[in-house]
DNA sequence: CGTATGACGAGCC
DNA sequence: AGGCTCGCCATAC
């Protein structure tokens, strides 16, 4: 079954839906958000299984990053960032993200 | 139930 | 700084 909903996975993806443009949250953010403060690779989990699953559900899985305020997708880093950045978010020189300035409070 | 996967996080060297 | 190990969690098979 699609991990269905009503799992953990279901309420992740709703939490990354909360997450307004112009802002970022940690995979760890998600998971506490949505319930274990630990659970960031079952947030991992979610956003790699979930882009299929929910095509119309339009996730704004690229407002998730790393704690350290860096891309970490395995694929298509260019285009978060690019769309993070036509949200507003900058990235420093180092193509970090201000965590203190844009991370995106529950 | 045991093993494997995954875009993490914190710690250690 | 860069790389590796271990811990945590949810889901799939």
């Amino acid at each position: 079954m699609k991990s269905g909903n009503g799992s953990v996975s279901a309420r992740i993806r709703e939490v990354v839906r909360t997450i307004p443009p112009g802002r970022v949250a940690s995979y760890g953010d998600v998971a506490a958000a949505a319930g274990n403060p630990r659970a960031s690779r079952a947030v991992v989990w979610a956003l790699r299984s979930a882009p299929d699953t929910d095509p119309a559900g339009r996730l704004p899985w690229h407002r998730v990053v790393n704690r350290a305020g860096s891309v970490s997708a395995h694929e298509g880093q260019e285009l978060q960032r690019v769309l993070l950045e036509a949200e507003g978010v900058e990235f420093g020189l180092a193509g970090t993200i201000d965590m203190e300035r844009y991370r995106w409070r529950f």
